[in-house]
DNA sequence: AATACCTACAACCGCGTCCCG
DNA sequence: GCGGGACGCGGTTGTAGGTAT
């Protein structure tokens, strides 16, 4: 059962490259081009899974790479993609020259996570922490009466697996739920539904360009909604941008 | 000086997807 | 259309080096 494994562990080398091995490699590559990992470690003499000499390649060897510290315009510009395309770090490597998605990921991970939190934004949804729930009269969904507590004030430690160390324990984000409703909003008219899924894709590279040129019009759902920032300064750059161009339209508003 | 704890990041692992026969 | 191999990606772990006690 189970797929095989990509290479024999018995008889690999794991662990750190040394000097040589990263000379093998780079040498291997650069006359015989990338290509074929699998087959690459035997032919260029390594004792190395396939994967292990694509990774070290691609994040450590490949010329171009851009090492050293991240700038505060690359940090501002991953969080803004990252508020756009979520924890896809390949896509948000192709934006930034010189990274790799390995680099970005453990950048994220270890710098801005926190860079997020000191500000008090959720770095895994882009959200407020400590956000006072919206006033309700702002919105026309019906929902339940509200028990005690209903906006679950919930504590969940940050999200991301054993990335969140122990350091990181003390940080509880609150963030206010509706309670026991997955409330999933959608932008979209119910009529152009599938008409909208087409056109998905195009918007989608669209808002990509314009997220590349500073976010036009883009203001964060709690502008939006007039909730107030706990710092002064309205990050809305950093959130998944809403259009300005249009009111939020809850034209159709799927309750599961 | 010794030890514990923390941080940063290189590397590994497993799964999803793609491609080809 | 199906199955298997290879690749690419994202999550996770291991560990070296730094800092605090």
């Amino acid at each position: 059962m189970g797929r095989s494994p990509c290479c024999d562990k018995a008889h690999i080398n794991k662990g750190a490259w040394t000097k040589e091995e990263d000379d093998r490699l780079t040498a291997y590559i650069r006359a015989h081009g990338e290509g074929c990992w699998r087959s690459l470690p035997q032919a260029a003499g390594l004792l190395r899974c396939g994967k292990s000499c694509r990774l070290r390649w691609i994040n450590y060897l490949r010329p171009g790479l851009k090492r050293g510290n991240f700038t505060e315009e690359e940090d501002e510009l991953i969080i803004k993609l990252h508020a756009h395309l979520g924890n896809k770090w390949s896509l948000i490597a192709g934006r930034l020259p010189g990274r790799t998605d390995n680099e970005i990921k453990n950048y994220w991970n270890t710098h801005i996570r926190r860079k997020l939190l000191s500000r008090g934004v959720d770095p895994a949804t882009h959200g407020l922490i400590h956000a006072r729930p919206p006033p309700v009269s702002n919105f026309s969904v019906p929902f339940p009466k509200v028990e005690e507590n209903n906006w679950g004030l919930s504590s969940t430690s940050s999200s991301s697996g054993s990335s969140t160390r122990a350091s990181e324990s003390s940080w509880q984000i609150h963030t206010y739920r509706c309670p026991d409703l997955n409330l999933e909003l959608s932008l979209s008219s119910p009529l152009q539904q599938q008409e909208k899924e087409e056109e998905e894709e195009e918007e989608e590279e669209e808002e990509e360009e314009e997220l590349m040129q500073g976010g036009k019009d883009s203001v964060c759902i709690n502008c939006r909604w007039g909730l107030q920032m706990r710092s002064k300064e309205c990050m809305c750059d950093a959130f998944v941008g809403l259009k300005s161009s249009g009111l939020l339209e809850y034209r159709s508003l799927q309750m599961n």
